[in-house]
DNA sequence: ATTAATTTTTAGTCTAATCTAAATTTTTTT
DNA sequence: AAAAAAATTTAGATTAGACTAAAAATTAAT
């Protein structure tokens, strides 16, 4: 398994939440920065090796074997994010590149003992559940902000993006895991909301 | 900076400690389990990149450059040698091919504040002094086994060799670092060592 | 239901790193 | 110092992953 092929795996399970199940080759190669030919070229193989369903011009799904994969290299990344974060004091807008590189180490005695060494930690510093030994995730019970509603109040406990910028931004206006959030108010025009935070003071 | 070019400095490094600077293309195929015409071919790029000095059928050594980066590998190598057993409890026979994986993690930041994290050690598992931010190595004071001579007694501070098999046998026998041995007798014809061990008991 | 636009795949090229086989240079032996 | 042996390099092929340009299939628009 090269590291190529792990990022496709890895790419696909993530479109997959999204896009229920149906994902297509410009799709990935956006996301992965690359061109629809590579894309296509790299769906064959991980075909061929029985990790996705996959027909001409149909798009792709994970096969059960894929979504296994594609849960461990989740829990790795997501270890390593939170070895990161509590051990060697990163923010949470700056391990995701490391992470990625961190991932890619062969060795599941090695994800284990981290796993231990870390306290079996059940949710990553964004907030994403971290898949156990076994591949359980700890689902939360959690709503999207534009499903909160006008003047209903939330807590944050997670967010879905990776992007270094948009969580350098939380970071500016204050608003991290635990924060409060109350919708004050929906512009149509934009799909953008105004809300007010309220943090716990330390 | 590839991997493999990454891998060819560091045993280049390694191979001219042995051989006072003067490595040749069959050594390096031979340590790295490639063949001659592959070694051929990196040392021609690691020259223009002007990391090795080499002529045609000369052998090579480091040039400065070359050596900095040899250092800062050794740096990434032995730090996380050192957080693999001190952190999740290796061996120090089961850490090397681990290690040899992280050291390609490219974040000279990551390798900082690992070094801050585990305390700035000084020596790895193995007893070989870490290179700190600087690339100032320290030496310890010490001399090889067969220059110890009949019945002076010596007290382990390193094991040069990352063999995992000779490590076991170490582990075997009942030698680790901080062992006290005395040579009782020495035999020619195989250049075998008779010792007496002695170890702290605890 | 054709045409137009978009998406996806095929065909062929490129780079890094490896290999085998053959040629060349260096070293050793006689 | 010539011949034999060993070490090293060149030449040419291969594989994984990416690319561009062109062809084919699908989807959207009139």
């Amino acid at each position: 398994m090269t590291n190529s092929e792990e990022n496709y795996i890895k790419e696909i399970y993530k479109l997959s939440l999204i896009n229920s199940n149906h994902v297509t080759t410009n799709e990935i190669a956006y996301e992965l920065s690359t061109k629809p030919p590579s894309v296509s070229d790299m769906l064959k193989k991980l075909c061929n090796k029985k990790l996705i369903n996959y027909q001409k011009y149909k798009g792709v799904n994970l096969t059960s074997k894929g979504q296994n994969l594609a849960i461990y290299l989740t829990r790795k990344h997501r270890l390593w994010e939170f070895f990161l974060v509590n051990c060697l004091k990163y923010n949470w807008d700056e391990v995701h590149n490391i992470a990625e590189q961190l991932e890619h180490v062969k060795s599941e005695d090695l994800i284990n003992r981290l796993d231990n060494f870390l306290g079996f930690p059940k949710i990553d510093p964004h907030g994403e559940p971290i898949p156990d030994k076994n591949g359980v995730l700890n689902h939360l019970d959690s709503k999207s902000l534009d499903n909160l509603g006008k003047n209903n109040i939330g807590k944050v406990v997670g967010v879905k993006t990776d992007d270094s910028d948009f969580l350098k931004y939380l970071n500016k206006i204050n608003i991290s895991i635990g924060s409060k959030l109350k919708i004050i108010d929906f512009n149509k025009f934009d799909h953008s909301f105004e809300i007010q935070i309220k943090n716990r003071t330390r």
